[in-house]
DNA sequence: GCCCGGACTTAACCTAGATCATTTCCCAAG
DNA sequence: CTTGGGAAATGATCTAGGTTAAGTCCGGGC
């Protein structure tokens, strides 16, 4: 078994546990595959037909706005699910793209295998409900902050939310994850702060 | 069974079908309660025991930012389920505010109950399952909308997702969901949209 | 070693939307 | 009927963040 599998096991162990037949089910409909920094997974108007768990690197999803500009929905280090889950459930043209942002590995599974999992093993559907909760949550925060902060605060909490990442990726990458132009994200960090208290 | 009870069984049979002892099991769970307008469901910092399948009238669940201001997550028509997620699933106080915009009606269940629910009835977690997956493009969806679209196109998009509720709500309310002050709402209405072609 | 393109910086100017203040409207309570 | 309080309108002014346009600073390919 690989470490991928592994990765992927011991991350729906956290919710449950599953039989050695049921974990070889499972991986018997994964497929291993991987990108170089740039490739893409899923492009602009493409229907998504299987969903992804990250086992190295990083892959992120954007869509791109009437002016051109990148919005990042989400970044997926290694152990997080992406897709461009609109496309995946509606298997209608999709408008997110998703990309490795590093040298990336990753484990495949078609919706239509996924589908079937589900009835055969239950507790792949409660592993992700429980994710789906948390994706919920997630947005929602993500949603408030986006409607009640100042752009120096959403950068803020993304320093905090994703320590790791800030130290990796380039600065427009985050201006596009928070929601400003990287020019005034340049602009804010090399200014100091106002002064409080 | 009363009609509050027809439209769960309705809602939940579009995805799959329960027996009828199933049924009774569900709704033996399920607790009818009631709400006038303006009478709270859920205060901050409270922690959401709960969940609630709205059968009529209209809830809402919004934040008060540190100026004051609320922002609207989610309105919940008949046949929505709404909650204060992040409360519900960590058990811990909450910082959304749930009430009733106008007189309405509900069942209630206890996150324990439900839990026990998903043990009994998988197919009940398959129904919560799809459930949150739409909610999760939901999100998404808004929140590349407040990314990359102007207040007006924003509205626009407000009026064409609740054409209902657009003609029932006091404009501010709109304002507080679209992310916007009720004063710029105001103006923008009374203003022609910059004339195109 | 040179050149190219992409990431970042900086500065001047611009604007969508916020803020504040005042007024009008409406309707529900007394 | 009148009153008072919230919803909306409207005008003047302000500002966070966008836009445009140079420039600098790499790192990587040839």
């Amino acid at each position: 078994m690989s470490t991928a599998h592994n990765l992927l096991l011991e991350h729906i162990g956290r919710h449950l546990s599953f039989s050695a037949a049921e974990e070889k089910r499972l991986l018997s409909l994964l497929q291993e595959r991987s990108l170089k920094p740039k490739q893409f997974l899923h492009h602009e108007g493409e229907v998504q037909k299987s969903q992804v768990f990250v086992t190295s690197g990083c892959l992120r999803s954007y869509a791109i706005d009437h002016n051109g500009f990148e919005h990042i929905l989400q970044f997926a280090p290694a152990g997080w699910w992406i897709a461009d889950m609109q496309s995946l459930l509606d298997q209608a043209p999709g408008k997110l793209i998703i990309d490795a942002i590093q040298a990336s590995t990753f484990l495949q599974i078609s919706r239509s295998d996924l589908d079937r999992l589900y009835d055969e093993l239950p507790g792949l559907e409660r592993h992700f409900r429980l994710l789906l909760e948390r994706s919920v949550v997630t947005y929602q925060n993500r949603l408030l902050d986006n409607l009640s902060l100042s752009a120096r605060e959403r950068y803020e909490n993304f320093c905090k939310a994703y320590p790791s990442l800030i130290r990796e990726l380039p600065q427009k990458q985050v201006a596009a994850y928070i929601g400003v132009t990287p020019e005034f994200l340049s602009r804010m960090l090399n200014q100091p702060a106002t002064a409080k208290g």
